[in-house]
Parts: structure tokens; sequence; C-alpha cells
DNA sequence: AGCCTCTTGTGAACTGATGCACAAGGTGTC
DNA sequence: GACACCTTGTGCATCAGTTCACAAGAGGCT
């Protein structure tokens, strides 16, 4: 019914998996979904689903469902997949150089456009088509390929240097990998991602079913 | 108050986050620290440091805070940080070889026993200290160096045979970086991230900025 | 000892998200 | 056209998590 009024934050983390689970369908072929099953694609139940998308103003067809082309197309301009993000990768280690050649960000509209290091034996090169640069050169890459998004893969030491640097070169989109705690303005959007910290609570749960066994 | 009842989710995914702001303090030392500190040290507020510690029946003083070592031992604790968690790592592309290659794994208790990979070429293999193996061997690499954790960083077609595979093998605790829904029975824990949702939530935020700075 | 200052621990209000349950509103059949 | 059958959209109850605000308690100063 609101068409477009504010879209809350939890509905915003799975129109993605929404749009991932519509991919089941071929494009171009007319067909419709009913929350029931898109809800089992996308993992989550069918009232959320429902919820979410009575937020974007989508109306399915009651009786039969959402027609899912349109619904494609409503999730993509809800989530403004049509435009182009240029991404900065900053760190080419282990995780950066994975993170660069990564087909799954090109492909959904975030192109690696460059990188930074700070390894004298990296800048210059051009590491898997994506060519590495100096941390001093971040806010000319950014102006110049009108970069969108900074990664943060560089060890944590280096971090928030580094965001400081996208801050000031105008970015406000972050995703930081590093384990550590960001500052930055409120207008910059940071989400992090530690995968030690990840695994750290699967480690909870194991712990706490071991103990629970051993009664 | 509650020395060890049930810990809400939410807080046990911020122990972590507290471990790791305590990592400002040199070991050792006796020191304290105010939950306006620690607030900081994590990325937090106050109130919610004050909060989450109490859940695990940890006392700081009032008017001091809490003692350094002594918060580090409980949290650790009820983390099971103690424990070590053998890791196998399933899909040795680019993504696979960047985490089987993670120091920060194994430096908090999770390391990288064994690899699978389907290719042929890099089965037998040791890549970064790490033997890959044929994916139909994951039964008896579970067995045999007791793996605790799956990680799936396989292609999305084959992250949900990896999963059924890891599951028989008794594995109840999984990461996946693929970008497709699991299946599993609910005793398995399964947490997953997928990067390129992660840009589209960011993605989502900078087009509705650039819709509203059109006004 | 008495008082002042500091910081914890927590009751209570609030916020946001979830899930239920059902009326509203379509489609297709007879 | 009437009826039976679906599935959406949503009001409402519930729940988890957050934040506030303050009493309780600990330390130190005079």
């Amino acid at each position: 019914m609101a068409p477009l009024g504010r879209i809350p934050e939890a509905t915003v983390a799975r129109l993605p998996l929404y749009l991932r689970g519509l991919d089941a369908f071929p494009v171009g072929v007319t067909a419709t979904v009913s929350s029931d099953e898109l809800a089992d694609l996308a993992g989550v139940n069918a009232a959320k689903v429902r919820k979410d998308l009575s937020h974007l103003g989508t109306y399915g067809t009651r009786g039969v469902g959402y027609d899912v082309t349109f619904l494609r197309f409503q999730i993509s301009q809800a989530l403004g997949v049509a435009n182009v993000w240029p991404v900065v990768v900053c760190g080419m280690g282990n995780l950066g150089r994975a993170l660069a050649n990564h087909t799954g960000f090109t492909d959904r509209g975030f192109p690696v456009v460059a990188a930074t290091d700070s390894d004298p034996n990296k800048i210059g090169t051009i590491v898997d088509g994506v060519s590495v640069h100096a941390p001093g050169e971040l806010g000319d890459i950014v102006r110049r390929l009108d970069v969108a998004i900074g990664v943060i893969s560089t060890p944590a030491e280096a971090a928030q240097g580094t965001a400081d640097a996208l801050v000031a070169a105008g970015v406000t989109s972050i995703m930081s990998f590093a384990p550590t705690v960001l500052s930055a303005p409120d207008e910059v959007e940071i989400r992090s991602v530690d995968l030690a910290t990840e695994l750290q609570i699967l480690g909870f749960h194991l712990h706490r079913n071991r103990i629970a066994g051993d009664a």
C-alpha cells in the first residue's frame, strides 16, 4: 500500500536475496511466483516475503502470485541495480586479489576499476586485469574513475588510514574486511565483514553444544 | 545477575568484537576498562556493552570498570576460544585460496587443515601448505582430521552438494560464501556471507541518496 | 566517618521486526 | 452468473533487541 515509503533496513537486506531467487526463472518467459515459492528460493518465510514486497508498493495478483518479470523489475528498481557502481579495492593481499578477481562483482554492477597497495613491488603492476596504484593516489583514482564504493582489505593497522583517505576522496560507501572498528562521518555507510568473527560465532555454538553433550 | 543463562544471539555476535577491542590492552598488565571505553573500542554504545556483559555474569566494579584480564578470560570462556576447531575449505578458487591462506583464522583457533576441489589439476597438490583433495574424500577428511567447521567457497551450483556432503560427514557448522540458499537439518548452523549481496545493500543506499540529491 | 564522584547493573519504556490469521480480491469452472 | 478456490495484503499480537535513566555500590578525599 505504501508506494514508496521508507523501506525498513531488514527488508533492504533481503531484497537482493529475492532478486537472486528469481534467477531460477528464465528471463523473458512469462511466469508467476507465489510468496510461498519465493520464500523457498530466498530461504525465508512467506509472510516475510509478502510484507517485504508490500513495502515496494509491488502488487501481486491475489489468487495467482507475482509476475516474475515485473517483480524482477520492481526489485531492481528499488535497489537501483540499473546503476553501475565502480569499486576500488584497497589492499591487494590474498583477500584483495580474490575480491578483485571475483566475477560476482562485475556481473552485478560492481566492476573493480582499480586497486591500491602499499607494496612497491605491486604498485604499477596489473593483477588479474586490475592496475595497482600507490595508496596516495586514491583521491585521484576515485575522481578519475568515478569510484562509488571502496573495499578495504588491508591489514587492520592500515584500515583506518585507508578509510580516511576514501572518505576524503568523497567515497560514502565502504565494505571493510579488516578486523577493526572504523570511524567515519555519519553519512558514510560502512559494512564490516570480519571472517574470524563469523567463525567465532560458529565456535560459540559448537562450544555450547559440546558442553550440553557432556552432561 | 544471570550467571550462565541463555545468551541472546545479538550479544553472542558482539562478544568477538569486545574480545578484539581488548587487544588494545597489553597482556599481563593490570588495567581496567570502562563500558564507555570498551564501547568505543568495539564500535557500539556503552549501554549495550553493560547489558551484554551482564549476560555473562561478569561483574565489573562500580565506580571503576572491568578488570581487563578477567574480562578477557570471561569472554574467552563464554565463546569457547580455548578450543581449536579444525576447518576444511571446500572450493579452492580465488576466494578459497585466500581463505586457506588467511592467517587470521589459524591465529584465532581455526586452522585450515585441508581443502577440497573438483579440479583434477588441483587434487593432490598442496596450496599454501594446505593439501587439496577430491570432494569425494570429504567424509574421510572430516573423520580423520576431526574437522569441526566447513567453509563453502565453491560456485553456487556445487554449494548444496558440498553442504550435503559436509552434513553427511557429521559437520554441524558451515560458513558459506556461495550466493545461494542452502538447506540442511535444523541442528546444522549455517552462516552465509554473500559478498555481492553486501555490495547491493551499499548500492541501495547510494541509489537512494542519488535520488534524494537530484530533487 | 562522612561526603563526593564515578561507573556498574538493571527495571522499564521504546523501537523494529516477525509471524499469525483472516478478510479482500482475484481466477477459473460449472 | 454463482460458486469454489487461491493467494495476496495487512491489522494485530508477540518477540527480541535497544536505549534510557537511575538507584546501588565502590573508591577516594577531606
